[in-house]
DNA sequence: TTTCTAGTTTAGAATTATTATAAACTAGGA
DNA sequence: TCCTAGTTTATAATAATTCTAAACTAGAAA
């Protein structure tokens, strides 16, 4: 069996979730996933790291538009926060967040670091997705 | 002792924080607090509440400017969501939400149906102030 | 009580993030 | 190669919030 090189896996990734691998859906995925390490993102820090000039350009509305359509196929997950801007992280397995009152920073919390033992059933005809832990911080 | 009416208390609440006791910061207040029950709102919901034809008018920028007020004076809480418009939450008590990821509504949780028996050491220099559970629910 | 001023309120303008629109483009099956 | 549904794009529209600067007011001091 071959190794399959980046644009492939990408390529088939996006067609298992029935998304068209477009050069711009490719280009976005190639900065988002991949990359050993998972990270928080905005539009506006997305759009920065992909559009520096001299490289291709793709326009805001189709990174909105991509951005949306990875969460809805499970590839991003939306962080809550307290801000009015969405931000985004790479990291879609359960995982925990610091929230600094302060600086507003949200910073990642291993997911073994926490362990819950009571938990409550979900509202009737709803099931539990998943469960995160954000602990506010201040100094 | 005197029993204090509704406005003195709140008149009071306000000067401990160093807040002047105007009549459009009393009037929200009556429509935040000494309810019996928490409720979660935006600026939206409140202002509606508030100016209702007939009643005394308040803009919305002082709206803007009191909840903040509140907030940093700890009379209220920020909720963390995914959306683009903030929330706020009149139970200051650390408590727990289900979100669902459907009708994007959060509900509170009883603090005593969740428990952890294990959290992490906060970064360094900095200390917990308050930890909270999000449940994501879906159908 | 009157005066004074820092703090507060206000209407409206400005800004920021996001969504909508509709015309042009393109991936990929026939 | 042709065709068309899906996609991208520039731009306009919308929505939430913040800014601005003029008018107002609570309450201390005279």
């Amino acid at each position: 069996m071959k190794i399959m090189n980046q644009k492939n896996e990408i390529t088939n990734k996006l067609r298992t979730s029935g998304l068209r691998p477009t050069k711009q859906r490719i280009l976005i995925a190639k900065n988002l996933f991949h990359k050993g390490k998972t990270f928080h993102f905005t539009i506006e820090t997305l759009n920065k790291k992909i559009n520096r000039k001299g490289k291709e350009q793709i326009s805001l509305a189709t990174i909105y538009n991509t951005v949306e359509a990875f969460i809805n196929a499970g590839y991003l997950k939306e962080i809550l926060t307290s801000k009015n801007k969405s931000y985004y992280d790479t990291n879609i397995k359960s995982h925990h967040h610091f929230y600094d009152e302060g600086s507003k920073e949200l910073t990642d919390i291993n997911y073994n670091q926490v362990k819950l033992s009571k938990v409550p059933n979900p509202p009737k005809g709803k099931k539990i997705k998943n469960l995160e832990v954000v602990i506010r911080i201040q100094k």
